[in-house]
DNA sequence: ATATTAACTTTACGCGCGTCAAGATTTTTA
DNA sequence: TAAAAATCTTGACGCGCGTAAAGTTAATAT
């Protein structure tokens, strides 16, 4: 088997003119079966694949994807990406999947070497509050872009996420309908825009439901939410600031913190006779089914906001890039009911 | 500010030659302070940036880095990728994350769309026992690879992880010294190799103690293990095959299973009086520290094992891409004591 | 000041591939 | 079976940049 170098090279090697090669290496369903076969035959025998640097240098457009999530220390991002790196594949695209890790300079650098990577189109998970919003915006009037996760008003082509109000208003009103109104457990700056969404439809709730509404907000920045939600439920529990037996957490990775917190204080939660407490959550974290007792979550709903997300990217390229009109597409929550609530 | 076309353009707009202008973006240093100086000003001034593909087209190796992991949904890796991918910014390089997200399919694929990039070098943390070894040592021969966290014997030009041994004789120790010999609790077909070499680590440990080592296998594949990690601990639990008061879990995501089975089982963890089990484990997963009770376990020398990964890729790198003879670099674990044994 | 060296400019070629035009060949249609 | 249509081959140019050679200018050494 030798090595081949060039196209040229490969294409003399399998009985084919360099043109026709090339053609085909654009899309095999373009020239005729035949010549297909041969060429396909010949890709067998010899091991080559085209110089992508030299294919991509020309094209105003490359067949490349980047993915970009803020934070893939989340087992929730990476659930989403792993999905969303399947169907740029199958779709015969190439993904790139890159981490803010939490940091608006990590971010800006990441879309700016997006930039020279020329893509077909960028599905974006920005950070949210910390964003530079200028650096998002221009960006996307430079690459096709579709939002998802977290919507920044305006930005990029397409938003997919989910409907923030739909997991508020189950959680409520299961647990209200089960038990006692829930408390709301979030951070005081939350990073992430959902969050906000998400105090506005708990409140707007209660109060349809006519309870007064009490929110604990709890000090702490950056993306370790865990260490976060712990921390302030160590206060809240030391400070009897709950007001009655539930709590309705932010999101999922705060209860993971605020559980632990109440284990350490010996406080029993769930909805059996001996618990004092309730917990419930929003997310649907992979973890949550381990947690202790397992979480009682308001679960996004994955595959479709993943799906959707690529579907809309899809569209975007092929309509050249630009939309009519920037749609937003939200998909509702899927209770899950477990012990903690 | 007028769009830039190429660096021909560029290079008249600073009133450098187009050489000079190349020479300085293969390597600011190499130039003039002075002409530096008057590329730079232009650069402030025009936004552009050498065309990436046209750069990489004719380089033998580009300054691409691969960062391959198995399963991203771990924490674990993504805390080193992190590191990982911060190290190679900092030296100039261009890092780019996959995930085999488990599968050997998907792993093959990732080296496959690694070659053609090019890459200087690759760091690769492999799926361990379900890895194709035969496309794997095909990839380690025609890129510079450092393999880390799972050893893959005699492939790669080095390895760095750590040292199991250490994991185990330090957890084994430790609850023998303050309580009572543990059992070891794994998965019977472990997708990692480091698992066989704590069970080995544990088995002559124990001996050398004078304890009868005890091994608990339970059954599941993939990577899964939380799952497959609480399942197993049901069944255990259930028909009482501990011997002592002791588990040690072969790594951090069983144990998060078992802790959550003894939870729903009501069986108290921890060394408090009023507990009956202690459980220990091994990795220092981000997660350990808010499990109920947080975790004990010896954590991987993540800082370390990371910075060293990097470092001997470089290394090689700069040698040319061979190194005379494979090292392997191990670093022991650090006892991490928290209230779960 | 002159010789030496370092850095720069100009000119030109090559990389691997996309793509176009003109002509040859094959396949399809009537 | 001949004409029309589709596909192929041949030949050639261009993309943006790396890089080499030869000559020029600037910095450093003597």
């Amino acid at each position: 088997m030798t090595k081949i170098k060039n196209m040229e090279e490969f294409a003399s090697l399998s009985g084919i003119s360099r043109p026709t090669v090339s053609k085909y290496f654009h899309d095999p369903d373009s020239v005729r079966p035949t010549t297909r076969a041969r060429i396909e035959e010949a890709l067998e025998r010899f091991d080559y694949r085209p110089n992508i640097y030299a294919v991509n240098q020309n094209r105003k457009l490359t067949k490349n994807i980047g993915i970009v999530v803020p934070y893939l220390a989340d087992p929730f991002f990476v659930e989403i990406a792993r999905y969303l790196e399947q169907s740029c594949i199958s779709a015969g695209y190439r993904p790139s999947l890159f981490s803010s890790h939490g940091e608006q300079k990590l971010e800006n650098e990441i879309l700016d070497g997006l930039q020279s990577m020329k893509p077909a189109g960028v599905l974006l998970a920005p950070l949210g509050r910390i964003s530079d919003r200028s650096a998002i915006e221009k960006f996307c009037a430079n690459v096709p872009t579709v939002l998802f996760d977290s919507n920044l008003d305006g930005l990029g082509a397409a938003f997919v996420g989910s409907d923030n109000f739909s997991f508020v208003s189950q959680t409520v009103e299961y647990m209200t309908r089960t038990g006692e109104p829930p408390s709301f457990f979030e951070m005081r700056t939350p990073a992430n825009p959902n969050a906000n969404k998400r105090r506005k439809a708990y409140v707007e709730i209660m109060e349809r439901l006519g309870f007064e509404p009490h929110i604990i907000k709890v000090d702490g920045k950056g993306w370790a939410f865990e260490e976060i939600g712990h921390k302030g439920a160590m206060k809240v529990l030391a400070e009897r600031q709950l007001r009655t037996n539930s709590v309705l957490c932010s999101n999922d990775r705060l209860a993971i913190g605020f559980l632990a917190a109440c284990y350490e204080q010996g406080i029993r939660v769930g909805r059996k006779d001996d618990c004092t407490l309730r917990v419930a959550s929003n997310d649907g974290h992979p973890f949550a089914k381990f947690t202790c007792p397992s979480l009682t979550t308001a679960a996004h709903d994955y595959d479709n906001v993943a799906g959707r997300s690529v579907e809309t990217l899809f569209e975007l390229i092929e309509n050249g890039g630009k939309f009519d009109s920037r749609s937003e597409t939200l998909f509702p929550a899927r209770l899950v009911l477990r012990d903690s609530a």
